[in-house]
DNA sequence: ATAGCGATTGACT
DNA sequence: GTCAATCGCTATA
């Protein structure tokens, strides 16, 4: 799933604006077996979501201001959920600029919590429903021609797993420098399958 | 009831 | 490269 979603687009209706972006970067995370996911310990009243159905928003705050936006992947009751960390601006930029008091795109969304705050997505979004829902969901997109994988970035345990893609070459991927491995370039272009992220590939 | 700290960012050296 | 901001989740008592 963190390789399917890139390419996807990510949309808002932030305030009546359309705001979207290209997703460039993602990260993987489980739960049981993997002591870097918030599900790891098991089913809180902040992580329940992680625990539910796949194709839903998991958002959850950290650091005592910032949140993160994840796609959530697997069946309910077995938690799993992508952090999406990074995305291409591509509609409303000039709105996206305005929630995060920039000038310029090239920072305005290249980070976990950049890229909410450029969105306008917080605690209220969390659970949404990203096939049906109205306000925030998922689009179809292109597969990139080449993908990106390395350690994932931030955290402090079970960074030796390569669960981090990301757009090859894209100026908008994150310039967090990964914890584990160092990053890897993969083709993954395959003729016939240009088209990613239908709704049901995420559920 | 409460200490410790985090799937981050931005400012500064 | 270092570090503060800021708050609520989690673990422990």
């Amino acid at each position: 799933m963190a390789r399917e979603l890139l390419g996807c687009g990510l949309v808002t209706i932030d305030r009546g604006r359309r705001l979207s972006g290209t997703i460039v970067e993602t990260e993987a995370y489980r739960g049981n077996g993997d002591p870097a996911s918030h599900a790891y310990s098991g089913r809180t009243n902040r992580n329940a979501v992680m625990f539910g159905e796949a194709g839903h928003a998991y958002v959850y705050f950290t650091m005592g201001m910032h949140y993160c936006l994840n796609v959530t992947t697997e069946s309910p009751g077995s938690p799993g959920a992508v952090l999406l960390r990074a995305i291409e601006p591509v509609e409303g930029v000039r709105w996206m600029l305005k929630n995060r008091g920039l000038n310029t795109a090239v920072h305005v969304s290249d980070g976990p919590a950049k890229l909410t705050e450029a969105l306008g997505i917080d605690r209220r979004l969390n659970g949404e429903d990203l096939i049906n829902s109205k306000i925030l969901f998922i689009e179809r997109g292109t597969r990139p021609k080449r993908i990106g994988r390395s350690g994932r970035v931030g955290i402090t345990v079970a960074t030796e797993r390569r669960w981090r893609y990301f757009v090859a070459g894209s100026s908008f991927v994150s310039k967090g420098r990964p914890s584990g491995p160092a990053p890897r370039i993969h083709n993954y272009a395959r003729a016939g399958r240009r088209v990613v992220g239908s709704s049901a590939s995420l559920v």
